[in-house]
DNA sequence: CTTTTCTGTAGGAATGGTTACTATTTTTAC
DNA sequence: GTAAAAATAGTAACCATTCCTACAGAAAAG
């Protein structure tokens, strides 16, 4: 992956494979969903690498770390700012198609003294599943 | 508090201070921050009674819950929709009094299958403190 | 090519926020 | 006042996450 190596990464497997496994995927997985999948391809991971690299990724803004409710943290691999829902009854997290309206950040840099850095909407409803 | 009345909720003195402080104070405070703040007045609660009662108090909407990064939750006082902006330096939460906007919602609605029942916007960035 | 240095790894132990459990006390309805 | 229901204090357990240690392989230097 070309974006490991812009930010001075070594390529390793196991990076490479969480990268690639969290990539191909839309579900927004927890670390330890991660960490089931990316062990069917290497079995002798442990979770504190899944964990450990998932950090460095989205310190470096190649993942996104999705603070979103639960007890878990979810992953995306798209990293560029777009919004999600969440059911709240079975926890699952879907993208929305909202174009993100970077306009709030000006006029929240109005309203208050702190310095923006970015913004984050999240709604909260009933997945299909779960409305019956 | 005729707010725990209309839940059938028994009034105790724990679960009284509890709500008291929390909506004395704009601070956004921890469970365990608001743990010390009661303690003040009542030394022998205990831990477990005040998260018990933040996690009634928010099941019967009279406070909020706040999931909104750090490791720790943060509760708020004013349970009417109102948004965030968190340092991401020290954590510091503080409201933003930008009026909520409850067409993103319907907007939303329209872009999925979720039935939509909330919506949270927040904002990351660096408190005035944190600048320098 | 060989040695040294550095970075990342696995695996497990430790941490810390939160929740669950239990015996006891408090609140409320009658 | 009394009994039933609910809440409490204190402690133990839980579980997601982070930290620690010894080790392995790659990169850099000689």
């Amino acid at each position: 992956m070309e974006q490991l190596d812009q930010h001075n990464l070594r390529i390793t497997k196991q990076r490479q494979l969480i990268l690639d496994e969290l990539c191909s995927v839309t579900s927004h997985p927890t670390a330890d969903e991660l960490y089931q999948m990316v062990r069917k391809r290497l079995p002798k991971i442990s979770l504190g690498t899944v964990y450990r690299n998932l950090e460095i990724l989205s310190d470096c803004g190649i993942i996104q770390k999705l603070d979103i409710g639960g007890t878990q943290k979810r992953f995306d691999g798209n990293a560029s700012t777009h919004y999600h829902v969440r059911c709240s009854r079975c926890g699952r997290v879907d993208d929305l198609s909202i174009p993100p309206d970077f306009n709030v950040e000006k006029t929240a840099s109005r309203l208050t003294r702190f310095k923006i850095l970015r913004h984050r909407l999240e709604f909260t409803g009933l997945c299909p599943d779960c409305q019956s």
